[in-house]
DNA sequence: TTTCAACTGACAGATTCATGTCAGTTGGGT
DNA sequence: ACCCAACTGACATGAATCTGTCAGTTGAAA
């Protein structure tokens, strides 16, 4: 096996965020302890953001690895823009990435290709994304983890309703968010305005994906199934 | 030197879009003919658009070249998003560049990490940049080759104007775009919504970047400028 | 038909690279 | 004090890579 396959497959191996040992690296790939410690070593000079503790272990930090790239103009700028319309979302952990991912972007960018460089003056100024959405971060891990939610919803009326609901898929409008449920008050598919929820819990309680119940299940009731992203 | 700091100076030669000779690329680097043409082998091995024709010679088709690099599962979300909604955009060249963009991004991750892995459910339909983008496209592109352009555009109260304008910058504001220009036809500084600009061709003239007439100056001449994508 | 420059294959020598072994040090935790 | 596992340095050996040279072929354009 190649050193450069090998390099790749040490990063395979910290899939799902695992604490690795030197030593067990080493058993698994065939190599000794020394040269997992070289290999480290060179990924880490590369930028893959691998952490060891002395008595612990390592662990991967970044988990998805993308190898290089190269770029058209446009693409770069279509990059820039839609990572700048995120910054500006009322999702602050989307947010957040999107400008840690121009950073990382422009930081390994010669100067000559300088994201600044490449704009053909350009600003973003204030996401379109209206109302409080601060649930918004809550219900994508819920919907990440499975977690049954309690939301306090108030109806376009202005009347109150409480549900508990199984969060799903969550749709952006162009001007607004919402979230599509398995709706277990209602025992049916919802779909609520995420900036009409008042209120978001979890319950504790994990629902598992049954049949039925299920985002393609919703989709496969509807009639005609608008095109995302297409117009 | 070593081969892959060779293999990385080779691609900077081709900044600019130059077209080289294999000839000229092993004088520059000192090495033979023969290990060029090994060295664009392994380039194009690795994914690097170089197109090579005989009797003519190289060309790098995307200029930008991205090393490896590492992301989190949010900062690959939140690229996703971003690119849907660009993706939904009345800018063609735009919106096409991020669709080969998350083309490029997907075709390159591993299935296990492939984004709509990753995607918690999350749709986007319907870009909020609303009314006829048509000109967005050549208007960037003008602010990028300083062309001098001469357009129609119908005010908010409904009359028509002609204006020849220097083009120097292109803002989103998450439902509209402007454009804001040195105005030849008022010698000053004007904003254009670009959706109503009802005819625009390029003069011909290439304009320099004059003191005073520039899209710094403009922000200066403002009293407090908004924060871009904070809001 | 000639020219140009991209391309390909083979081969041998040089050199770099990668690896294991050994013998340490370091920092945190128990 | 002891253990653990990350770290570091040195060195020799063997493997893999890299390179230039030479002798071609190919496709397009003049």
């Amino acid at each position: 096996m190649r050193r450069t396959d090998r390099l790749f497959e040490i990063i395979q191996l910290f899939r799902g965020g695992r604490l690795l040992l030197g030593r067990d690296i080493a058993a698994r790939l065939e190599v000794s302890l020394r040269t997992i410690y070289r290999d480290i070593e060179t990924l880490v000079a590369s930028g893959v953001p691998i952490e060891g503790e002395r008595g612990v272990g390592y662990i991967l930090r970044a988990p998805i690895f993308l190898p290089p790239l190269t770029l058209t103009h446009v693409e770069l700028e279509a990059l820039h823009l839609g990572m700048q319309i995120v910054r500006g979302s009322k999702d602050a952990d989307l947010a957040e990435a999107a400008t840690q991912l121009l950073l990382k972007i422009d930081a390994v960018l010669p100067d000559t290709s300088r994201v600044t460089n490449h704009l053909t003056g350009l600003s973003v100024y204030g996401f379109a994304d209206s109302g409080p959405l601060i649930f918004l971060g809550a219900i994508r891990h819920a919907i990440s983890t499975r977690m049954t939610l309690s939301i306090a919803y108030t109806r376009l009326d202005g009347t109150e309703t409480s549900r508990t609901i199984r969060p799903l898929h969550v749709e952006y409008w162009g001007n607004a968010w919402t979230c599509t449920a398995w709706c277990n008050t209602r025992d049916d598919f919802r779909v609520f305005r995420i900036d009409r929820i008042s209120d978001c819990k979890e319950t504790g309680d994990i629902f598992s994906l049954t049949a039925g119940k299920t985002y393609a299940d919703y989709l496969d009731g509807l009639p005609p199934i608008p095109e995302p992203a297409h117009g």
